[in-house]
DNA sequence: ATCTCGATAGTCT
DNA sequence: GACTATCGAGATC
């Protein structure tokens, strides 16, 4: 799809920690179209970021907000760390560590459009394979938009999808990091510059609620809701 | 399209 | 003991 290939190298493509030591906003509005990679023992898995949420220590809403805990120790490490937590009891959820070392901010990333490996993104959903293939031989738009969204519409929705639990937990991130879960640029040609950015209230939360630091792009179909 | 609700377990008061 | 940065099913308009 648009110009993405699976060539992407970690130690040559992976985004630099210097991206992430930046306040959280600026962070969450830049990684908007930038991929997230999984390379997993089963293949590579790969998602264009679609939706992203900023949490800072000084913010109500944030898991930072009352101190360091066991839990959100990530959050009050290095820049470029994973910080993923387990929430109602089922779910992960992946942010990405932002600011300087022991800010405690995050970038909530809440959605993907699949760009590759669908199938073991449908498997690890629970989805039927089968049902998949006979979705995207009747190519029109939608379905695969339908579709993307199952599969990676939601945080936690994406975390199954990429087989990203507890064990990527406080991760490096990073091109300097040795890991599986990265993040890199997009290709050049895969973006419209002329894109806007929308920024709206996050999702989910009761505290600050009124904040706007949900950001997605104007138009883009692959979000968790509208 | 929009809603309400139940599942389910870790975290913090 | 209450709450939760969610999801999917089922009801209702």
């Amino acid at each position: 799809m648009d110009g993405h290939g699976d060539t992407f190298a970690r130690e040559r493509d992976a985004l630099p920690r210097s991206f992430f030591e930046r306040d959280a906003v600026a962070v969450a509005r830049s990684l908007l179209n930038c991929l997230l990679i999984h390379d997993t023992d089963a293949g590579r898995i790969m998602g264009r970021i679609s939706e992203t949420e900023a949490y800072t220590s000084d913010d109500p809403a944030s898991h930072s907000y009352r101190g360091k805990t066991e839990r959100n120790a990530a959050m009050f490490g290095p820049a470029g760390h994973a910080y993923v937590y387990f929430t109602y009891g089922m779910h992960f959820c992946l942010n990405v560590v932002t600011g300087s070392e022991a800010s405690g901010d995050a970038v909530l990333i809440r959605s993907v459009e699949p760009i590759l490996g669908r199938e073991l993104m449908s498997r690890r959903r629970g989805l039927a394979v089968e049902e998949i293939d006979r979705m995207s031989a009747d190519d029109t738009a939608k379905t695969g938009v339908r579709w993307g969204r199952i599969l990676c519409g939601g945080p936690g929705k994406l975390c199954q999808a990429f087989g990203i639990t507890r064990s990527e937990n406080d991760d490096d991130m990073t091109r300097d990091g040795n890991g599986r879960l990265w993040i890199a640029f997009p290709a050049a040609e895969s973006v419209n510059p002329q894109a806007e950015i929308t920024a709206s209230p996050r999702v989910g939360i009761r505290q600050a609620a009124e904040i706007p630091w949900r950001f997605t792009i104007v138009g883009d179909p692959f979000v968790s809701r509208r």
